[in-house]
DNA sequence: CTGTTAGCGCGTTCAC
DNA sequence: GTGAACGCGCTAACAG
């Protein structure tokens, strides 16, 4: 196989394509930039000629390097695991799109680490802004609002310290969503499952919404316990095997306990697991299709926030977050304050939609 | 909220940074770029500390222009929202980590247009190399081995007309595992089911090495119906409601036939599902659970390429691809061809792991 | 060891 | 209308 090692034919420059169009780059530049009024048909012509024969493409690099703006902005995200943060992203490609950004998408795998060595790259390619979907920045680089660093729009998380736009779920109202749902439908044991929430805004939010809508629950007009439906935090840790496999026990005792349980309890199907996102609630299913088998959801209701494609598999009610529209907003943010925008912080938060399934009814 | 708008402090040159460390230019960029040998241990000191205090950060577009070459690469990826694709783009980022280079992720997003703009901005951006999980490029944009053009390396798909490195499973003995898994356990009938292949060549291989282990199945050595198994091919097309529809209504046709065919076959459950990709593997699964209800599993069996994660969860049987490992070497590939290896195409075809789960199990 | 000089590819005055 | 010259932030010879 001896292919011919043809040399790599060096990219044409704005030079090249003046000299082959016998002009100076100065026309070249203009006519890039759409300032045809200034050019001469005739000109114009020979340009386009030019450009065409040489296949020129402009340097963003050298273009940013000289208008001190580069149109890239960088999108941390936590985790792209996560079917959320997938959806966000197209939200975040279109709104680029339609505004001439171009997203430098950094995954930082949740791992801190990762995340700081991001932000350090993107600071160091100049974007001129970040949308955060953060784990743990506390990071200088960010722009508080009207500060110095780099501009910065927040997504599903805030960060501690920081004062800037945010785009997100409405958690109150969607918790409230959900856990009434529940009561309405006769559930009185509900378990809300959340991962380690100290560092995280979004599931503290959810967390505490759920123990505010439970405690002052209201006979909801007829259907559900009259206020007596109990309701119980447990925290999941998804990156620590052994402490993940206590909590497991824990649930497992209180299943347990809630169907031997005398008294009116003893039909089964009044417990349910509220999952404070999709990771959450895959975890779960998983935990009890191993433990009582495929037909687990006779035994649980399962209910999570989220809408991952095997719920409609599995049959498990859902919130469904407005994660395209999510990713849209955060861009539009960022892109105003790019171009300057001087409010104070804002805050947007998009509702989530109840989807029923068979799993919560009874 | 009077916020003192405070004016964006410029970030520091390396022009500043000479300036506060009482040097010249050279010597800072000496610094960075870690020829300490060549610097007085004071000069070092200095400059060390002109750094710290004016928090300066290289511009790396500005170093890329000079250089000539940027440390970036583009990521070309059609469909971020199968499984397969993060996957990959893990193995990516780790290497991508390891040898210094910064990946730009462009997303299609299942869209040719889209793909054909990514990569024309890749280009616009310089970037070294670009990795491709292509859906329809037939760009002169990328570089055939030897040729001219950016540096390319294929992911799962190849190109037509481009003859360049290519990393992807290893279809034909993927395929073969599949099958002659299925035909252990005594299918006698099998439905390769795949999306519209003619653009796609892992598609085409796919559904290629089916047809030719059906055609040459042997007596596996007791087990098994000898050689007289069935097999049959479903093009789905996901994109196209009403040809989804059609098709699906032929699978149901001939599953119902199945059920109530004469002889031996009256017994339900010899009847298997071979899904090509995850994406197929759960709109059926969708469809059954939508047709059979709960318990759809007791009526066919579903075998998948890819492992998705509610695959565990519903028990049907997969082959998982090494996707973090067809990411990695992605990019070591790249990385060799931007440093100027000349070998011929190579190809790195790596095996898939079978993980037998009930559905399959009779 | 260290500073000076000349560009990288491009945009932008500012004269012609 | 058009082009020359300068500079963006940085690196790479080339002197000292």
């Amino acid at each position: 196989m001896s292919t011919t090692p043809v040399a790599i034919p060096r990219r044409a420059t704005i030079t090249d394509v003046a000299r082959e169009a016998g002009t100076g780059k100065t026309s070249i530049s203009r006519y890039l930039n759409g300032e045809m009024s200034v050019l001469s048909p005739e000109l114009r012509a020979r340009i386009e000629a030019a450009i065409e024969r040489l296949d020129y493409q402009p340097n963003q690099m050298a273009r940013g390097l000289k208008r001190g703006r580069n149109r890239l902005i960088g999108m941390l995200l936590a985790d792209l695991t996560n079917p959320y943060t997938v959806e966000v992203l197209q939200g975040v490609e279109a709104a680029c799109h339609a505004l001439g950004l171009m997203p430098l998408i950094c995954h930082a795998a949740n791992e801190v680490e990762m995340e700081r060595r991001y932000l350090q790259l993107l600071t160091t390619y100049r974007v001129e802004g970040v949308i955060v979907n953060a784990l743990g920045v506390r990071e200088e680089t960010l722009r508080p609002v009207g500060g110095g660093g780099i501009p910065a729009v927040l997504v599903d998380r805030m960060v501690d310290g920081l004062v800037a736009d945010m785009v997100g779920l409405d958690n109150r109202a969607a918790v409230e969503l959900g856990t009434r749902h529940l009561l309405d439908n006769g559930f009185d044991e509900i378990w809300f499952v959340v991962q380690p929430f100290e560092q995280v805004s979004s599931r503290q939010l959810r967390e505490a919404a759920f123990r505010e809508v439970m405690s002052g629950q209201q006979a909801p007009g007829g259907k559900g316990g009259k206020g007596g439906a109990r309701g119980h935090t447990l925290v999941l840790n998804l990156a620590d095997p052994a402490a993940l496999e206590r909590s497991l026990a824990e649930l497992d005792h209180a299943l347990d306990a809630a169907a031997s349980d005398g008294g009116r309890a003893c039909k089964p199907g009044r417990v349910a697991l509220f999952a404070a996102n999709a990771p959450v609630a895959l975890r779960l299913a998983l935990h009890l299709k191993a433990r009582y088998g495929a037909d687990w959801q006779a035994r649980v209701a399962l209910l999570s926030i989220d809408d991952p494609e095997w719920a409609e598999l599995t049959g498990i009610t859902t919130i469904r977050q407005p994660t395209y529209e999510i990713g849209y907003r955060a861009v539009e943010f960022l892109h105003e304050r790019i171009e300057g925008v001087q409010t104070t912080a804002r805050d947007c938060l998009l509702p989530g939609e109840l989807i029923v399934r068979a799993s919560t009814l009874r």
